[in-house]
DNA sequence: TTGATTGTTACCGG
DNA sequence: TCCGGTAACAATCA
């Protein structure tokens, strides 16, 4: 599910339902964090976001880190409490508010050296205002690896997704399979503040909108994209390619974005 | 039932 | 060592 707006959004929400209070966290379906009771009784400091990953920090200085992974859900809804809906892995339950977690692909309780290990191995969060985007145009400028791709490397910079990666390399003209090393520090800079902007945007509406001037769908998708999934170029009517990229598809206009 | 999916890691071979 | 390819895992929906 997750882009980094999904996470960020999350944390500010959660952090506002749960900060202060004393939580209790189960797992209702229990198979990441073993046992049924994962933390009792512990105070929520806060609630954080490191790229695509969600941190509850408690005053004991346990953080349970959740990363939603593709197929990750979160549900919140205020008390009292209701039947989980399908596999929730975790349930936090506040005073006010009760969050369900389906699905993740990480669920687990931290302490302070491995969250300093998660630290050091995420690259610089485009949506934190404590990131260096230096840090990322180090690594995309010594690298040879197509810029698609180091886009959604998450220890090069967090925050990107599959949507994400085509809609600014098409926003901003640059082909994915373009090296690392062939992007400039002022182009680099662009894909930086385009992401930045976008992510924001998302997080505001709780959608995904890349397209000029664009509003939140109504319906039920709840993207509004250029290139992503299409087949036409909106810009200049030509043909979307697919691009296969470790993986994951990677759409691009050949003429709007030349290699 | 099958396939696809806003993600990530481990492992193997060149 | 780097990089590509593949598999594995997760849950849900069309």
């Amino acid at each position: 599910m997750p882009e980094g707006h999904t996470i960020h959004r999350a944390a500010q929400d959660h952090h506002k339902k749960l900060s202060g209070q004393t939580l209790q966290v189960s797992s209702p379906q229990g198979k990441f964090s073993a046992g049924s009771e994962i933390l009792s009784g512990k105070v929520c400091h806060s609630v954080e976001a490191l790229g695509k990953h969600l941190l509850y920090r408690f005053e004991s200085r346990d953080v349970l880190h959740v990363h939603l992974g593709l197929f990750g859900r979160i549900r919140s809804g205020r008390l009292p409490l209701k039947e989980p809906i399908g596999a929730v892995r975790v349930r936090l339950v506040g005073d006010t508010h009760c969050i369900d977690i389906n699905g993740p692909a990480i669920c687990e309780v931290m302490g302070p050296v491995e969250t300093k290990v998660l630290f050091n191995r995420i690259g610089p969060d485009i949506l934190r205002s404590d990131a260096e985007p230096i840090r990322a145009f180090a690594r995309t400028a010594k690298s040879k690896l197509p810029i698609g791709q180091l886009l959604m490397d998450q220890s090069v910079m967090a925050g990107i997704g599959n949507i994400f990666r085509s809609e600014i390399l098409w926003r901003q003209g640059v082909h994915p399979k373009t090296p690392g090393n062939a992007i400039d520090e002022t182009t680099f800079n662009k894909i930086w503040e385009d992401a930045r902007d976008l992510l924001a945007l998302a997080v505001k509406h709780n959608s995904i909108i890349t397209v000029q001037g664009g509003k939140p769908s109504s319906g039920k998708y709840r993207e509004r994209v250029n290139v992503y999934k299409k087949t036409l170029c909106p810009k200049c009517g030509g043909g979307i390619q697919c691009h296969n990229m470790a993986g994951r598809k990677a759409y691009a206009c050949e003429k709007c974005q030349p290699l």
